[in-house]
Parts: structure tokens; C-alpha cells; sequence
DNA sequence: GATGAATGAGGATTCATTCAT
DNA sequence: AATGAATGAATCCTCATTCAT
């Protein structure tokens, strides 16, 4: 597949000709179907993205309860880059190569997705199971640490099970990691309510 | 200066006459201090990571109080990215290009510094100011968000001050999203202590 | 018709797609007629060249006097490249595109029919209604001036009627541009018969 | 030489690599200095066209007879493609290969020196030594005869001496071909003054 | 017979690197 | 030490031609 010799040779490393050699047909073969090496590129690139969002997706589909919605979706995204780290290779390279053409592709997707999750992240404060905190801040936060997680473990080679990192990830968002006296001690010290609109158990 | 040359136009776009113009010298004088045009990269690089470390330094240096470290380095840290975008660029471009080449300069600074703030936070763990979770995991997670919000950043354009990102990043780190009340009741079904060590209050 | 995109992008810059497209034909079936792009080409300046001949020869066919006959040639070989202006740059980009391969297609019409001229101008000699000069060369002459004429018309844009340009160079060839005193002087000094075998009148 | 190279193997036949061997230096050179391939094969027509023009210029630079200057110009331009085949065959390419380009060069060059020979012609009619014909006519006249020589002799084969040719030519162009009765018979049939302002001899 | 998908040789152009001045 | 002219390896893409359907 395209993808894949993209993200082992990176994409001005790449001879169409390699491709064309992985594909088994000629190379003009490729360029009936693909103006440019680029849009060939970008192709792959866009196939990942939805492959990912299709798997984040499944994740989830049976799923009722909302916070196991986030739990799921979590352990999704992780096992996708997980098995599938050429994705994370061709999503660096569309950035470093075409800087100046469109939103990123893997971008264009969180935004087109971005809505639901702070839809369902509302349900959870009415409900009172979430601190009533701005959604979308939070949706941003949890969105970079995944998108960051992602990068890391491709880039300096994390050895940690996509599984554990998961249960990680989602005891600090959660929970958070200081102690309560710490966090009460530090909520009155700069006048915050603790536990969200002033309710506390 | 080179960094600029080369974040504007990504290490393949440029050429080194482009950075010979920018800064006023001729092509052969560069190659009289960088045997290639690759060197020259890596070393523009390895001076904007230094900068990082120095700001994130500095910014910590008069601080006594370990958990206003962390704040203050988060701060410094999305300040520092968000004054030297090229920077961001330049993060990229490594590893897009030189995948097979070493580990990323950001990454061989993140392993060298990682170490004191595991000790901090052991330090705060026997102060019973961090719940007693990993240490190392909890670096991991705070690094990973903080590296995924910098490219976030830098790739969809968010447009919220570093101050206001630093403050919801710590918010969400430092107390977790859920509720006491859904914690706790997760915290059963889960079968975990619920704050660290037994201890309550 | 082949014809026409050949002559509107060039021999190099006509795809046979192209041609297929124009004649709604697919591209193999081109390839069913003529063996190369390079035939299908010269047969297309050969159908041109026999066109030309066929105009000219019908300008003719009902003239009987000699003199007559080339005051119509002349109009009609002109009026032919001033209707078919494709044909001149057919002209054209074959000779530039074959030159090693043979005389060009209008070269050996040219020699097929100038015997035919050459007998007529020997009669008008003999006739005493054209000055004893040598045929063959008026010939000659006459042909590369048509010739010149119908390329400068075409590359230089020239705005004059067809008619007139006839009408300019037969005057010019019939009468010659010097005053009868001036050829005299000039006769009398190089010392050449005024007139052809020392004829006056 | 670079004109060399194109004129035996056309522009579309001709690589670069091909010219930079004749030359003696390195491919990359060539485009040190020509941008493309393109701009160094005008260059080479523009030099031929300007060694055209120098060398006609220099023929006429000693003669003062107005009548002579004309006959050493067509000597010259005969002159000048018998011994600068190659430029023929650059003028040829031009045409072929940027029909959309610009006007060609030789007819840039001709445009720039038509005025100089009306001129001239125009003394001659003055002085009686000339027909009135419109001088405007007759150079387009012996403009294209020149032209249609000069390719001629190229693509046929011609194998008159250039000295001949122009001895030919200019016997035309100078008495036409016609006998006197025959021309003031024609004169008379078309109601045309016999030698122009009505003078005799 | 007609088609057009597949092919891959071919060529213009770029640009990192060298080295004489 | 500094320069920039010269170099040629490297690569994207085109398009004439083939041939299975």
C-alpha cells in the first residue's frame, strides 16, 4: 500500500516508482489515478484519518453510558496508532510538507467530530457526574493529550501497553492527581469553587 | 537566522542559498561550519530545544514551592511555544525528515529533564499533597498533553491565550473532571482506593 | 480533423488523445490506421499538399492562355494557404520535426509539377511574349517567392488581400521594378541583351 | 555551440545534456545562465538573426548607388544562409515549436529594417530609375522572394551558387519577365500606364 | 473492429556540494 | 577565511504505444 512506503521513506524520500513497485503496476498506472505525488500522498493520508474515526466509532456503538463512551473512545484511538503507526508517520508528514496548503487532514477530522463529544460531555454536567466546567476547554485538553500521547509513543518509542496507557490517561482526567485537602486548600486559595456550581456532595 | 528559513519552508523547500541570504553570507561560508545542509538543520534545532530548557529554567528558578513549579513551567512552556512558532515547525520537520536518523532533539531534552520531575513529584506524593499514583506515569500524561497542545496549537490555529490554556490544563490535571460523588462511585465498581494510599481527609 | 490540432499545439505538443478526442474516435483506433503518431502526421500534410494541387490545377483547367494560366496559379495557390492557414503550419512543423527523413511532402509535390511550368514559360519564350531567359531558373524563382510569400503571410500577420498580393507580384515578376531607361543603362553597362536574343520588338 | 546542436537535432530532439557536452561544460551551468531550455534555444535564433542583420549591413556599407546597395543586400542575404545553414533551420524551430509565443525573430528584425529599403526605393522613384510603384509592395515583394529563396535552397536541396541565384533574382525583380510588347500589350488590355508617371523613354 | 487502461522510457529541471580564486 | 560559479545526480511527470476485452 501507498501508505506504507510513505511512512517508511517519508514523502520526499518516496519514488513514485517504489509505490508503483509496492502496488505491483507502472508507474504511469498511478498517475491515471493520481494528478501529482501529492495528491497520491494525501489520499493515504485521508484514508487513515477515516479508518480511525471508523474505529473510534465501533468503539463506541454499543455503548450507552456516556463516561464509557470516553473511556471506550480512549482505548480506541490508542489501539488504532497502536497497530497503525504508519498513520502517525504520513500525519507528521502532511504537516511538514504541505504547511501551506489546508487544515491537516487529521485536524479537519477533529473538528468535524469535536461537536458530539461536547454534546455528550454537557449531558454528563446536567447530570452532575462531571464538575460543571466548560466543556470545550476540556474537550480540547483531553483531545491534545491524546493527540500527544500518539506522538510520543511513535517518536521516543514508549513501551507501555496502549491498555495501560489508557487507564493512565483516564485516572488523571478524571480524578486528577492531587489529594483533596490539596486541591480544596488550593481552590480556596485562589476563590474557586470546589466541585463545580458550588455543589459539593 | 536559519530557523526561520527553514520553518517557513520546511527543510526540502529550503535551499541553503536561501539561508546564505538570510543571513548575509555566502553558500560556501556556511559549509565551512556545517559539513551539510542537514547538520545546519539539526543544529538550528538543537538550539531552539536549549531555548526551551532555558525558559522553562528560568521560569522555576525562584519558585520554592514544588506544585507551583509545575505551574509556572506549564506556563513557561506554552509561552515559550507560543513566542517561537518556527520552533514548532522546526519539531516537525525533524522528524519528518529524519526519521531514521536519532532519537528527536525534543525527545533526548524530554529524557534528560524528566528525572527531576518525577522527583517532585515523589516529593509531593510523602507530602500527601499528590494522590500516590505513579510518578512516572503521571509525567508521562502531563509531557504527552503538553506536547500534544503545542502542535495542536501551532497545526489548527486554536485561539486561546497560553495563560487560559495553562489554567484549564491544570484544572483538568490537578482535579479531574468527574464529580466527587461519580468518582468515588467508580472508584468502587473499580475496586480502587479512592485517593491515594487509603487516606480520605 | 488531425489536421487541426496538429496545427494549433505542434507536432510535440499534440497528444494522439487529443486527435482521437477531435475525430471521436477512441485512441486505439488511430492506432488501427497508422502505424506511428509520426504517420498519422505526414499523412495529414500529404492530404494538405494534394489539396493545394488539386486547387491549383482546377484554376487552370479552363485557361488556355499561358499567360493566363500562371496569373491564375499564382491567385489560387495563394488563396488556398489564405483559407487553409492550418496547412502552412503543417508545412512547417513537418520539416522542423523530420528533418532526416525525406524530402518534405510539399518539396516533392513541388518537383512533380514544375516541369509542367517550365514547358509553359518555353512556349511563351518561343512565342516572343517572354524574354529568352533561362526557364528553369524563373521557375525557381517564381516558386520561392510564392513560397516566401505564403510563410511571411503567416507568421507575420500580413494584411493585404490575397488579390492584391497576386496582383503586387505579378507585376513585379512580369514587368520588373526599373525603368525601361534605368535597364538599359544598367543592360548597356553589363552588357546583356535588352531583350532576350536581341529581339527589340 | 548551442545553435549548432539544435540545428541538427531540433529543439524537441535536442537534450540539454547535449549542448552542455558541445560546450564543454556541465548541464547545471547551461541553466546558470538560461532559465530554460527554451530561453537558450532563442538566444541562439536571436544571435543568428543579429549576425543576419550585421553582415547585410556591412555589405552595403561602402556602396552609395542606391540601386547597388540593393543588389549587394540580396548578395549578402544569399550569402549569409549558404554559409550559416544552421541559422535556417533555427529560424524554422522557432516557428515550430512557440508558434504562441511572440513574433518570430527574423520577422522582429525584418519589421525593424523594412523602413531603410522604403526608403531607399522611394529615392529611386524619385530619380526616375524606378517605376511608381508603391514602394511598400515592392520590398514585401522581394522580402518574401528572399525568404522563400533562402528555405528553399535548405529543404531542397538547391544547387545553384548563392551568386547565381542572386544574378537570377535580381534580372526578375529589376526587367521582370515579360517582353516589352507583351508587358504594353498587357498594359494596354488592363488600361495600366506602361512605365509608370506615364513616361515612356 | 473498437476501445482505453496500463506501461515505462525519456527528459527538463533542481539544488546540495565542491573548490579555484 | 569567504565566496559563488560549476557540477551532475536525482526525480517528477508525460505520452506514444500496446493489448486484453
Amino acid at each position: 500500500m501507498a501508505a506504507r512506503v510513505f511512512a517508511e521513506r517519508g514523502f520526499p524520500g518516496t519514488d513514485v516508482q517504489e509505490v508503483a513497485d509496492e502496488l505491483g503496476v507502472g508507474k504511469g498506472t498511478i498517475y491515471r489515478y493520481f494528478p501529482t505525488k501529492r495528491e497520491l500522498f494525501l489520499a493515504a493520508v485521508d484514508r487513515g484519518v477515516r479508518r480511525l474515526r471508523a474505529q473510534v466509532d465501533a468503539s463506541v456503538i454499543d455503548v450507552d453510558d456516556p463516561l464509557e463512551r470516553i473511556v471506550q473512545a480512549v482505548r480506541a484511538y490508542l489501539a488504532f496508532f497502536d497497530a497503525n503507526a504508519a498513520c502517525v508517520e504520513l500525519l507528521i508528514q502532511e504537516r511538514a510538507e504541505f504547511k501551506d496548503h489546508k487544515k491537516p487532514a487529521y485536524f479537519e477530522h477533529r473538528d468535524a467530530n469535536i461537536g458530539r463529544w461536547e454534546d455528550l460531555m454537557r449531558g454528563l454536567v446536567e447530570d452532575r457526574r462531571m464538575r460543571d466546567v466548560p466543556v470545550q476547554r476540556v474537550v480540547d485538553v483531553i483531545g491534545d493529550l491524546l493527540y500527544g500521547t500518539m506522538f510520543t509513543n511513535h517518536f521516543a518509542g514508549r513501551r507501555r501497553s496502549f491498555e495501560q496507557q489508557a487507564e493512565d490517561i483516564l485516572d488523571v482526567v478524571f480524578r486528577g492527581i492531587l489529594t483533596d485537602r490539596e486541591w480544596k486548600k488550593r481552590a480556596a486559595a485562589i476563590g474557586k469553587p470546589r466541585d463545580g456550581k458550588g455543589v459539593t456532595r
